[in-house]
DNA sequence: GTTCTAGAAC
DNA sequence: GTTCTAGAAC
């Protein structure tokens, strides 16, 4: 089976069971969502997809253009799908970092303005671009959230309420013009700082995320001391007997 | 999309 | 000499 063509398939099963724990996340009636098979966040990465049905056929949903070019009613009702089920993903993956790290950073989610594998699909994707996946300019470029190749769910959603005339402007989505955007220099989309090389880009990306991670660090171990304090403060008015002091605003 | 690899960049 | 990129092949 063809590298290119794995999600379609996947996209026309009927039978979830089929498909291996290690491939599928979580689905709707009408959506799909794998694990990335390639992730370019070092933490989560996944792909939503509409399930193809019926009153959904494959031939509108080869990509976001395909889907843009078939009627405009019907295709705001694919996406603002995506958009309800691509919330509860998003909502787990949060509650992971929660869990896992002790805080939240950005996700990012939208479609690749010139996809490389068939079959309309979302990324969710965690803002933590540095995984050991990412390993070309045009892979960091790709998923760079002001680079333009990106194109978020908001602002694709956002075309069908504006003119006409802008959303068949926006629908047509032209390889020329996106495909350049990959080229372009390596920037951090944090800071804008900007890098001769990938690993280069890496290592700052990752030392920003750990800066983040580690602030959370510190503010837990002094919530703690905190804590530790508050308990001998209540000892020793235990053994003076003095009355209960009001409760102390929490910080 | 990935892998492979020649040769550019350092 | 090593690291890294980018184009071809799949």
């Amino acid at each position: 089976m063809s590298a290119l063509t794995v999600l379609r398939r996947y996209a026309a099963k009927t039978d979830l069971s089929t498909i291996p724990d290690s491939v599928l996340f979580t689905h709707t009636d009408t959506s799909l969502t794998l694990f990335d098979l390639f992730p370019k966040s070092n933490t989560f990465h996944f792909l939503m997809m509409p399930r193809i049905t019926p009153s959904l056929p494959e031939e509108h949903t080869r990509d976001l253009r395909t889907l843009l070019k078939w009627d405009k009613e019907k295709a705001r009702k694919v996406i603002e799908g995506l958009a309800r089920d691509a919330r509860s993903v998003q909502d787990m993956i949060k509650e992971e970092m929660k869990k896992r790290f002790g805080f939240e950073w950005p996700i990012f989610t939208g479609f690749h303005a010139v996809p490389s594998m068939e079959h309309l699909h979302l990324h969710i994707i965690a803002s933590d671009l540095f995984s050991d996946r990412m390993k070309h300019k045009k892979h960091y470029n790709s998923f760079h959230p002001k680079r333009g190749f990106f194109l978020h769910l908001e602002d694709v959603l956002s075309w069908f309420d504006a003119t006409p005339s802008y959303y068949k402007t926006m629908a047509k989505l032209p390889k020329s013009q996106y495909e350049p955007l990959l080229k372009e220099d390596l920037i951090c989309w944090r800071c804008n700082e900007s890098f001769k090389t990938i690993p280069k880009l890496k290592e700052h990306l990752r030392a920003e995320w750990e800066k983040d991670a580690a602030k959370v660090k510190v503010k837990e171990l002094k919530r703690q001391r905190e804590d530790e304090e508050y308990v001998d403060i209540d000892k020793r008015s235990v053994k003076r007997s003095t009355p209960a002091a009001p409760e102390e605003p929490t910080p």
